[in-house]
DNA sequence: GCAAAAGTGTTCGGCGTACACCCATGC
DNA sequence: GCATGGGTGTACGCCGAACACTTTTGC
């Protein structure tokens, strides 16, 4: 026996199962960690929020249902974009048997634009205030923020946050949304600077009565 | 728009994709990291090797369907088995949508009975030593190679790999079978000892000219 | 000149790594 | 008594964590 991919046609008693792509949509805004949610105007589930999905058009892969939905709701491209997990049975309607493949994306707060609709409008939510949730999707964005924590300490994801020029303040903010606690600043662009992942600009930003603030720009992305 | 497993009547255009489960099934026999493979009598892709898998059945979650194949295949349960990624496609043959959730497990050599047909007989292969394979399975199975590697390092997956009484030296042999390389014999088990994977018992193995060998259990599990 | 945020160095403990010898046993 | 694998301890470099003061600017 092998894969149904591999021999669509010969496995006994078999269905062809809903198969659902999930994109749970990470910002950093006013210095909180927010997912982007879509209230659900009309049953199952009315009145809940829903992490932003839909089924796999025909002919679609994965990647591209994932990076569809994010222009669809987010207007954005050519950002952080990961898949997450695959659930089943996220509705735990029996007959079972359904499949979300959950994906999971950053995106610089500015540059979004959510899609504009007359029903199930989207709407940010800081991760430690989140609404009621239709479908489990609190399992779904608690295994996201699991993961970028993760990702985070070793990888660049964070470019995918902030725009082409930042400072050191605004990217230490970040850091501490997600990770839900305070940095020590000289460890953390200590850290920071030893990782390769940015490089100062020779641009300055002035903003208050103080001094200003160097630049810095991701390296290997955007 | 939401999940078809939130909505599953509205989304225009969508159509059923193939769902397939592959789990990739690890041992380590003779200082080797081998993976089950079955060989394709028929076509499409006769006389290759492939993962093991097949289409999900009836109102199946996709963890019951992977458990269910690995006591197919390997006529084993409870064990290590963990959800490895979704892949899209693996046949690249347009029109494309198929999707096969991969899983990895991780099965004491010694336990496991492989399925007896007469057709699409399995056998073990080293990693560093695969056949031709079917359908990108190479992906697969690189993919779950990286990730049990990982695992290694901050879990106890490995006691899915050994009987429950082992000695150290067993141990560190699966280690650096998975690993690829040697380990330092003292390093080796002051970090184990230290981790709490394991707790020594009163019982010793002797097998040879020398002196016996204490015997380990894992503590969480088995 | 003062308020406000930017920017910078040192100390310490834990952990991974390198490395060499004695111990218990069977024959 | 010797060959064979079991079993142990120390030194060092790196990294993350704790911690306080000086610099530059606007007003």
């Amino acid at each position: 026996m092998t894969t149904a991919a591999q021999r669509p046609a010969t496995a006994a008693r078999t269905r062809q199962p809903d198969v659902a792509v999930l994109v749970v949509i990470f910002t950093v805004a006013h210095d909180r960690l927010q997912a982007l949610l879509i209230e659900r105007s009309a049953p199952p589930e009315e009145g809940r929020w829903a992490v932003p999905g839909g089924a796999l058009q025909e002919d679609e892969s994965l990647d591209r249902a994932a990076v569809r939905k994010l222009a669809e709701e987010a207007g954005v491209t050519d950002l952080f974009l990961e898949q997450l997990y695959t659930f089943s049975d996220l509705d735990h309607s029996p007959p079972q048997g359904s499949v979300a493949v959950a994906w999971f994306a950053l995106a610089d707060h500015q540059r979004v634009r959510l899609a504009q609709r007359s029903e199930w409008q989207p709407g940010w939510f800081a991760l430690d205030d989140l609404p009621p949730l239709a479908f489990q999707n609190e399992l779904v964005i608690e295994t996201a923020r699991e993961r970028l924590i993760n990702k985070l300490q070793y990888t660049d994801a964070a470019y995918s946050l902030l725009p082409k020029r930042f400072t050191m303040r605004e990217l230490q903010r970040v850091y501490e949304a997600i990770l839900g606690r305070t940095l020590d600043k000289r460890n953390f662009r200590r850290r920071i600077k030893a990782s390769d992942f940015i490089a100062p600009t020779e641009e300055f930003r002035a903003d208050g009565p103080h001094r200003p603030a160097r630049l810095y720009r991701f390296t290997h992305r955007t």
